[in-house]
DNA sequence: CCCAATAGTATCCTTTATGATACTATAACA
DNA sequence: TGTTATAGTATCATAAAGGATACTATTGGG
């Protein structure tokens, strides 16, 4: 066995790690499309330099759509590509199974903090 | 919506984060039951501080059994356990993207460890 | 002229994650 | 007696991620 049989899991974790990623993608996934300080006020913790870094990566990897409105004061947007809403089942997934873990940490009494 | 509508993706990602996690949980799905240093072996480059520290927190999440036999020289064993095999269908959804988002990467040209 | 609003940058600092290296205990064996 | 094997720890150093804070440009409105 080769050390990347698991290159593919590695990649989906690249893409969507990051604190603030699968919060941005939820928040897109509900209203379609915000502007920067919609999703700033959405996620109140945020810092700016987070935002536009975390939207950067995702643009990056062309999840998510920016468009930028030439006007003053500016006004950009950002949205799901097509694309991006693939990932939509994979993130379902997930949240499944790490609310079904979280039960399971719960009931099992352990702080899931510390692993 | 709460911040917290993607908590459970943040807890998958937790679980399955850091850097050898997903290679070590594959070795295990492949080989069933391994050694600590047949594990070390496997994955040449991890060291063992961090090869300790990553099953550590997959044992604290209960995915990774740790068995000891009480002999000299030492003797440990890991495998999944029943819990933790039910990950596996989501590792298979994580690789299987991660595999598509790659090629899709590669064929637009873009640089996977840029963003 | 001054202020607000938007979508950022730039700089510096702290916290986590990861890595390199050396060290430990114990029994079997030569 | 010294050597090997196993499964670790301990300590220190570096790299990467995240956070706090201040700053920018532009234009409309008072």
């Amino acid at each position: 066995m080769q050390d990347k049989t698991c290159h593919g899991v590695e990649v989906a974790i690249e893409a969507l790690v990051g604190k603030w990623k699968p919060i941005i993608l939820f928040h897109l996934m509900e209203k379609g499309t915000l502007r920067f300080n919609e999703l700033k006020r959405a996620i109140p913790k945020i810092t700016q330099k987070m935002l536009t870094s975390q939207l950067r990566e995702l643009e990056h990897h062309q999840i998510v759509n920016r468009k930028v409105y030439p006007q003053v004061p500016p006004k950009v947007e950002y949205s799901l590509t097509e694309y991006g809403k693939e990932i939509i089942p994979l993130l379902q997934s997930m949240q499944e199974w790490g609310t079904t873990h979280k039960k399971y940490m719960v009931e099992h009494n352990i702080d899931i903090a510390e692993g």
